[in-house]
DNA sequence: GACATTCATAGGCAAAGCTCATGAATTGAT
DNA sequence: ATCAATTCATGAGCTTTGCCTATGAATGTC
């Protein structure tokens, strides 16, 4: 056998008190265990730690010296746990993902912010790519999730829809455009429109969608940032065709986004995680809020 | 039930290997255990260590964390282990004891250098005081224990004879001198002697011997410091009046010593140790190095 | 698809660990 | 000086822990 924490819980505490009954009072043990933790210790370390008589418990030289180290590995012992304890309850660590530029930009501010103030202590790193660099990045890099549009199985990972963005025309709030529920396709032809140029995955989307149905999207303008987009449609230029949930409404307070029909296409928020891995208690928390604040976004219309 | 170092070993272990079953075979436990250690763990602090499945076992964010604690607390462990063994074999360490200036000038230079041939390592602080501050010294520092000459008993402390010295002249190795076995008292009158003070201790056995015998001892010189009545003998100013002990043969190889008879007075070398209190090993070490050296002395005549 | 490897779990047994009771030594009070 | 009180050590007995063997389930390999 090996020396034992217990063993050394019992050791600092009669070293300090002088008095294996109080020690064995402090461990909330009887006075005969503690005496046998500390004759234990001593033939396990070779050493007598203690020259005791029924009236004094003197530490030896030994006892000096082994003392701090003995400390030492009990408080050791507590920051251990309580550092665990911390990273359970998600108020230690740290929390890696990846996020498309979309998500990032539209959809996360708001979850981070919540997160924030509940885990005030996490370190956050969020790694915001490209569309088609999602699955890439977190594949090659120690991200624990990732949040972006992902559409069918990848290998060892898992994909969750977390919320889906029917695609939408944003534009300002006029009487008009407000009393409208919803726009089928056909109407935009009448109206100048803004949409994502045809390498980004939006519009891909788009095209691929409509084709079946013989319809086609010929926008008046093709942008290749979302931003440019929103910002090119509050300035009254046309209608953006994107998801709605790409719109940040702290942004842009002048925009809405009204869905579009016939067909509706709708884009998934999907959640990435390793298969088989589980999330640190942080990141569990971050995807739990995440899942919150969507149910919310997804409530008051998308 | 708390975190044991059990749990910890494992823990590192699989940490390690990455795998539990390697872990186990490390440790010499079966898997079965291992697995358990891990789980035990796992709960305690409240935290996933690893996901593992029947084909990987891969440490989470956390175990990442508590690894390095881990691994900390176990190499204190051993460091513990180490130097109390290195304690028990005296081969780390200190010794502190209490000489009187006779004892350490004399008897303890030889068992000093005998010692820390045997234990290099071995701190060795000697306070070397004058006969009277002998037994306040030892009862005042944290001395282990004190050599010098000491009659009766002493509260708290046992005293032990190591040896007894005889009072004897010292005079210079003439063909004459050599040929006595020993000399008696009355002797002594016919010739030049050098003894120490009247205040000193030495002195004061002798008168107090004498002294019932109606004898008395009339010195030709009277000195302080016995070294000073060595070197006086070896410079052939009469025969110096001490106990064979404090004769330093290599000191003064002119020098020999024969025994004073009618009445003999020996004078004992103690040991005092504090009473109940253990000497650490090192001093365990000093004390028996002290008294093999102190039995060729005595084997050799003194 | 059979095989091998690895982790988890259940049952059973030995050992460790604790408590309770008691004894021995020592101190302090009556 | 005797007695009560305190404190540490020890032994008996019971509970819990800890380990091993055996087996099952999952997964990657040939």
């Amino acid at each position: 056998m090996n020396v034992t924490l217990r063993q050394l819980r019992a050791f600092t505490g009669v070293y300090r008190t002088r008095s294996i009954t109080r020690a064995a009072r402090e461990l909330g043990i009887t006075q005969s265990a503690a005496s046998l933790l500390i004759q234990q210790l001593e033939s396990q370390l070779g050493v007598k730690l203690f020259d005791r008589s029924t009236r004094s418990v003197q530490p030896t030289l030994a006892a000096d010296d082994a003392f701090q180290s003995a400390e030492r590995m009990l408080s050791d012992a507590l920051g251990l746990s309580r550092r665990m304890r911390d990273l359970a309850q998600a108020r230690a660590g740290r929390v890696a993902f990846v996020a498309s530029a979309g998500a990032a930009s539209a959809l996360l501010p708001a979850v981070l912010a919540r997160f924030r103030a509940a885990h005030p202590d996490i370190e956050i790193d969020m790694r915001d790519v490209a569309a088609d660099d999602l699955v890439p990045r977190m594949i090659a890099t120690d991200a624990e999730f990732a949040i972006g549009s992902v559409e069918g199985e990848i290998a060892e990972m898992t994909v969750e829809t977390l919320t889906r963005g029917r695609l939408s025309a944003i534009g300002r709030r006029t009487a008009d455009f407000a009393a409208r529920r919803s726009l089928t396709w056909d109407e935009l032809a009448e109206r100048p429109t803004i949409a994502m140029r045809r390498e980004t995955r939006i519009r891909m989307q788009i095209d691929q969608a409509l084709g079946p149905q013989g319809k086609r999207l010929t926008p008046t303008y093709e942008v290749t940032l979302i931003n440019t987009a929103l910002a090119m449609t509050a300035q009254g230029l046309g209608l953006a065709i994107l998801p709605a949930t790409m719109l940040p409404a702290e942004q842009f307070p002048t925009l809405i986004a009204r869905p579009l029909v016939r067909p509706a296409i709708t884009r998934p928020v999907s959640l990435l995680q390793r298969q088989g891995r589980t999330l640190s208690p942080a990141a569990q928390a971050f995807v739990s809020t995440a899942r919150a604040v969507l149910a919310q976004r997804t409530g008051r219309g998308s």
